[in-house]
DNA sequence: TATGAATGAGTCTTCATTCAT
DNA sequence: TATGAATGAAGACTCATTCAT
């Protein structure tokens, strides 16, 4: 029930951004393109930035609802329980689940999130990628001290938390930029997935340690 | 021998550009800030593009340089050595040396680059991180290759090998972004080198084979 | 009975327009601030200038008629009898009296006034209070010539009638615009007549005379 | 020395500022009239209200000049000396004198006052007529506390000095605004003068304070 | 080597106003 | 009575760049 004028002039809006990027694409160029005068863009959005974030709305919105989601699933199952998850290396289907969902959503706006994870610099969205790290952050960091409580022997970086989402978020978004097709993206991330899990038992396996004592 | 105007303009410029990013940065702040005036800015720089460039030419020939040492020696050792010190889970000091090398240079300038990484937009060198990752990633394709011929079961995507250079790269630039001193964020990278190699075993390990197997 | 959409719209109006003056004061801000769309502000005013305008009707009406009634009784009254008056230096109750209910018009609209005399710039009531100066300049050029007559040898300027006007105007806009209280703005107001009366005397007092003489 | 683009964006100014005022003048017709581009305009001025504001530069500047004189002098003067001048009927050349000064530097620059007198709303200068009585006030406030030890049975409203000052400043703004000859407004101001000394005296005579007394 | 005046197209944004509904 | 979508010209201002000196 959007206004086609609305609609026309986002998909102009969409056009113009990934052509030039948020700073160097130019609104009149956008509503020349739309067919519409500058007037009428000034009604539906109050400048050049609420714009550019309309297109993201609908994603953004539904990207926060799953990873709400996933982490409250996480939050409530037992701490025990959890960390038997964490150190079965059979589990992680849990995992595989959140990503393949997320995946599905990102690639159902894929272009769109193309645009804004590569033209955004000068909008107010210029950093969204850090806002996904830094939850999923949060994440991390309660496992990281559970795994720190379980060996203590093991010296880890107070950075690892934040890596390891950083990792699994840029991991996501490589695929999106690089991997046109959502099943091989999907394919990939398997691999991706069973590589970051190896690396993440890795820190705390015997070997790791006895390596360290060795240095 | 630099010309000190030349170097004022610089000085301002990188100031201008990393408050700004490339695309919303002003010469004429530029110039202002430097106390100099349009035409001797433009003495020395054909644009705005080139004047930005100049600031990392620096940076980026020495980089590119000890890249290309270190390809080059891999390159030199025969090619069934290097396979048992990739499968050699005790070795691993050659990239370790290869990654302190780079991240010592990369230290040395590390306002410049994290200007070049994060407020490139709009510039020529908007995707010069991608050099470095296709330069890189032409080293991985061979070894993934030569490892698919090693273990032929295993089913690799074609992005690993970009994948891992991604990767390689990326947790440098992380590096460099989030950790201000360059020990520090060595003793980091050591978790992450560590990180990353049990990730590329796990990929050929039979385990993994049978994990695949098992769907 | 007035709308209460008009009447939101005007409260509005007045703000904006105190605010930013005529000019710069957008009928967008005015119908924001009123909670009223566009159209609703033009169904009731037919541009911008009308709407400004409007607000200041009941006031200006209103001086108007007490102007008119006044100069009006002045005229009535036989002239040799308002000459005595005139030079009769015990007299002037009656021009307390109009000052006096003139001011308690002025006070009863204070806000209204003061918007209209000092933000009017660009607007149809640019001029007013210039309206109001000729009207009582109407008044004093009478004065004035039959002053003349009876003292020939007086030189007066040809602008004094309407500077007097000026003066009594400006006299009680100044009260206006400094003085908060009617009660204090009128003890202010004796001062001020008592002193323009006096400089009205001295013109056609013979030390006066003498002075220019003397010249 | 001034350059001649310069000068002619001055001009074009001028006219434009005098035809719309300041708000509604447009920068683009000022360019336009001139001949010259907006980034010529731009180069010389900051911003619409530097262009407006170096109008007047220089007669601000000689005002100013003047009227510090004219108060220093004064200032420097016994008080008892100052005293007897003020109450000496016969005195007040001096008055005359810096008021004519004044008025030939403004008549020197008719034009740009009428400018910024009239049309200034929305600039910087909206209120410099301020500025002057202010710088006035501060004269008269002394005059006027001297007075009152002098005679301390008058009742003498706070507002007086203040307003005496506003009415010296309008006066000489009256004249500017409804005179055009310079010559024609110096036999007003000669009338303008007496009628305001005399207002001044009557304000502390003794027939002044019977009237109070009748009341 | 550098100055600084000048270009002119371009920026985002705001405006009063209209009109079909 | 009002809505709200749309107009289109205009607003002030900034930009990278050029060039005679």
């Amino acid at each position: 029930m959007k206004s086609e004028t609305l609609q026309k002039i986002q998909e102009a809006a969409l056009e113009e951004f990934q052509e030039k990027g948020y700073t160097k694409a130019s609104l009149r160029q956008i509503c020349k393109k739309a067919g519409v005068t500058t007037g009428a863009l000034y009604f539906f959005f109050k400048d050049k930035d609420q714009l550019f974030s309309s297109l993201f709305a609908e994603v953004l919105e539904a990207l926060n609802k799953v990873m709400d989601q996933h982490y409250e699933i996480e939050r409530q199952s037992e701490s025990t329980e959890l960390l038997q998850m964490l150190l079965n290396k059979d589990s992680g289907q849990e995992d595989y689940k959140a990503i393949e969902e997320i995946m599905h959503i990102m690639y159902s706006h894929r272009q769109m999130l193309l645009l804004l994870l590569t033209k955004a610099q000068g909008s107010s969205l210029e950093h969204v990628e850090d806002q996904f790290i830094d939850h999923t952050t949060k994440h991390y960091s309660e496992l990281v001290d559970k795994m720190k409580k379980l060996f203590p022997q093991v010296e880890v970086s107070p950075h690892l938390a934040h890596w390891i989402s950083h990792q699994q978020i840029e991991g996501m978004v490589y695929a999106l930029i690089h991997i046109e097709e959502e099943k091989e993206a999907k394919a990939f991330l398997d691999n991706m997935v069973s590589y970051m899990r190896n690396g993440w038992f890795s820190i705390w396996s015997e070997e790791q340690m006895k390596e360290k004592e060795d240095k």
